[in-house]
Order: structure tokens, then sequence, then C-alpha cells
DNA sequence: CGTACCTTTGATGTGAATCAAGAGTAGTGG
DNA sequence: CCACTACTCTTGATTCACATCAAAGGTACG
């Protein structure tokens, strides 16, 4: 069903009008992006850039999965986010002449889509809908930044484990009963992600399984009652 | 040299268009900004708005002192950001329909305006630099939640501490000898802002202090050789 | 089928929080 | 001007959540 690294054909105007960031765009606008575009490939493992390297566009995830973090002295790195298909990034920093603060690398085999920031800045010239998407794009993940910064502030690594538990729920609403997760990747990316270590994850799953609140095996996570687990606040 | 909570008449569209976000707009982009703005002032320890509250604008502080924070449920809250004269806060929530993340308190009397959203998206609508200013603003707040994230994930509380003194140089080059900084508000709120209780700040001053880095009086904090204190990596 | 990495589990260590008093430092009103 | 109250800040003793260190399974993959 997916995409392979193989298949060399893209239907590039189709993968960017289906973004919501460039939906209602007429074909002509699309047209002009498909040409400021050019595709990535990233083996797993490889780096996309570095932290402090300069942008000149953004990047959008056609399939594979890319992880952002800063690196640290000690050989230890943080997980900023954990991006998967029709996600994009890197769109702050090309509007500042700023460095960029994270390094890009890819958790899997990967394609990226680059939009040069010139054909951006002629969009935004002529095209204020687009200006407006640009702009709830940016001030959502400034929400989900702040967000983040609650979750490592305020709440404990059992708490923010059964967080991330619950917003991967499939749906989000009043759901009872149980639900099957497969993580998106492995364990200690996700421990860095929730800023603890590999071995605390390790032992918090161990725990919400003894309490039966959930069932784990390899990537598959069983959450039994998802009403308990909200609950949860030790 | 500043003004006061009596002084009643406003240089509205002045203040206005020395923002960086307003900076060349025409003088009837300031008037149509000026017709959809409102004074709003705040006293010390009033509640702007809740965290929750929906948002239909931002806010520019004329002068005073203004306190992001999410509230937790022992009472103690989590400080996001201290904001000062010409600083707006609140774009974001406009452009998304997401309630505010953060609840809003003034830390002295203040004078604040609130700028409609109506006006803003007229205005985006008919200029494309503003949309980009618009873009730029919220981006260089992206960067420095990342920043922050960075911080609170990699470094130590003490760490923490001479980070902050360090942005508050006076200037930041390569700036040698000493300096004398005066803190903005209470201990208390910075070291909620660094993540770290009062007790802990108070050490951590207390440290810096016996090593000779530094001198603190009061809010006056005299950074003794900001050569070494930058090279503090304990 | 062996090497390399991911994950689990246990023992131990530690940075910073919490708890508990005191010691400034303001503002308030008589 | 001096209590009086109410914070804010400091200092010490203690606790605790989580990291670190260490070693033994698991699992994937060439």
């Amino acid at each position: 069903m997916q995409e392979t690294m193989h298949e060399t054909k893209l239907d590039i105007p189709q993968i960017l009008s289906r973004l919501p960031l460039f939906q209602e765009l007429v074909p002509e606008q699309i047209a002009a992006l498909e040409s400021a575009c050019r595709e990535r490939r990233l083996a797993k493992g490889e780096m996309l850039f570095q932290k402090g390297d300069p942008a000149k566009g953004f990047f959008i995830v056609v399939f594979g999965q890319i992880k952002l973090a800063f690196p640290s002295s000690q050989g230890n790195e943080k997980v900023v986010q954990i991006l998967g298909p029709r996600q994009s990034f890197g769109e702050a920093v090309m509007f500042m002449d700023r460095p960029c603060p994270v390094f890009a690398e890819g958790l899997v085999d990967s394609l990226l889509l680059h939009i040069g920031s010139t054909a951006v800045f002629e969009l935004l010239e002529t095209d204020p809908m687009f200006a407006r998407r640009m702009l709830a794009g940016l001030s959502m993940r400034l929400h989900s930044l702040v967000q983040d910064v609650e979750t490592y502030s305020l709440r404990s690594s059992a708490q923010r484990v059964v967080g991330y538990l619950l917003q991967h729920c499939p749906q989000d609403g009043p759901c009872e009963g149980s639900f099957d997760i497969s993580l998106p990747t492995s364990k200690q990316v996700i421990a860095s992600r929730l800023n603890l270590t590999p071995e605390t994850l390790s032992r918090i799953f161990h725990d919400l399984s003894a309490n039966g609140l959930i069932a784990v095996s390899g990537k598959q996570i069983t959450i039994n009652d998802v009403k308990k687990l909200r609950e949860f606040d030790l």
C-alpha cells in the first residue's frame, strides 16, 4: 500500500495539492510550487541537516519517518518531534535568518520534498488565503510545543507516558473500552521524545502492565481500559 | 520617564507604528488598526484571561509586565514567559480555533492594547508584507520555545540560571569584564520561568556568589566575570 | 548463526524537590 | 514613625523520582 524507495515516478502535483497547507491552490499555483520543489531521498540513519545549518525552504515527508532532535555534549540526544507522511517541517527557520535549532535524521528510509523559500514567498505575495494557512500551521506547531513544555514541567514520567498513549488512541472522543496502538518507532526514540531514559520507559510500561491497564508486546500496545488509564494520576 | 496608570491620553497610532510588526504600515492602515484596538488596564495580580479561554485578538504591552503561565493541580504554576513593554502575545491562538493553553496575569499594574482579530485578518488580505512580518514573529516565538525545551531537557538547574543571566547581559557580543543586571521581577517568578523552585534558585545564586562569579543584592546582580560564567559547565 | 542493537531488570546514586524554620523586606494603618 | 501583617527570600535537613551503571535476555538482519 505504501510507495517504496524504488518507485521513481511521483505525482508531485497530487501530493502537494492534498496537503492541508496547499489545499485550494489553483493548478497554476501548484505548478509553480512543483518547479520549486526537489525530491530528497534519505536513508535510515542518514542526516538531512545539522543543528545550526541555514535553511532556504522547508520539507514535506512523502513517506518514511524523520526525527528532529538536538544533540548533547554527552552523546545522548533529545528528540523534539517524530514526523511521518504528509507532515512538514522547517517552515519556521525559513522566516527567520536564524540557523536551525535542531537536526533532522531519517528513522527509516524516507522520501521528502523540499520546497524552496522563494516559491513560498511568491505565493505569500499573491495569496492571502495561503498566508492564513501558513500562519495557522505555525500556530498549531507553537501550540503543541507549549503543550510539550507544560507536559515536561508539570507531569511525572508515568503521566507523560500515559498522555502519550492516550494521544495515540485512534479517536480522542469519550472512547471507552480497549484500543490497540502500534508504536511508530523504537522505544528508545519514544523515551527521548518523552524526556526519559529507555530504562525508565521500560519500567513504566512494566508497571502499567502489572496494574492491568495496558498490555505490551513489542511495538503493539493494548490499552485495556481507556477510562482508567485517563484517570491515572499517580 | 515612564507613563503612569493615570495618564489618560495615549497616542495609539504612534505606539502601533513603532512596533516591529506594524512598522511600514501606511497611516490609513494604522488608523484601521486603531479603531479595532481597545485599551485594557490590568492591576497587579489581576487575571487577563484564563487558560482555556477563547481569543478573538491579541495583546500588546504598552507598559507594565505580564506573565503567561499554566496552572497546576497542586497550586504551583509554571511560568512560560514574562512580557514587557512593546511585546505582544496571543497571536497564535487567534489563528487556531483552539482555546488558549496558558493564562495571563499582571505582575505589576499594566496597560495593554487589544487588537481585534478581524482587523488583523483584513490586514492580512491586503498586505503581504504584513503577513510576512506576522510569520516572522510567530517563527521567532517558535524558535525561543524550542530553545526552552532544549534548555529544560539538556541543562542542569545551575546551567539554566547561568544561561538566563547571560541572556540578560546588556549586549551579547564577546563581552568581557563585569555587568550589572536588574532582575525584571521577583525571584520566585524567575525560578518558575527556569523550571525550578525558589529554594533551588536561591542556593544556586549562593553558590555562584561563593565562587566569586556573581554578586547578588536584592534584584541587582553583578556578573564579575562574564567569560568565566560562560565557561561554567558544572 | 553470529554480530549488533534494542529492551528489560536489578542495584545504586544523585539532583533537585519538599518540608520546616527563620530572616529579611515591603506595604498598611494607627 | 512605629508596630503589624504579609510576603519574599534564605538556609538546613530530609526525601524521592528518575538517571546511571551494569548485566543479562531478545530481536533483527547480514
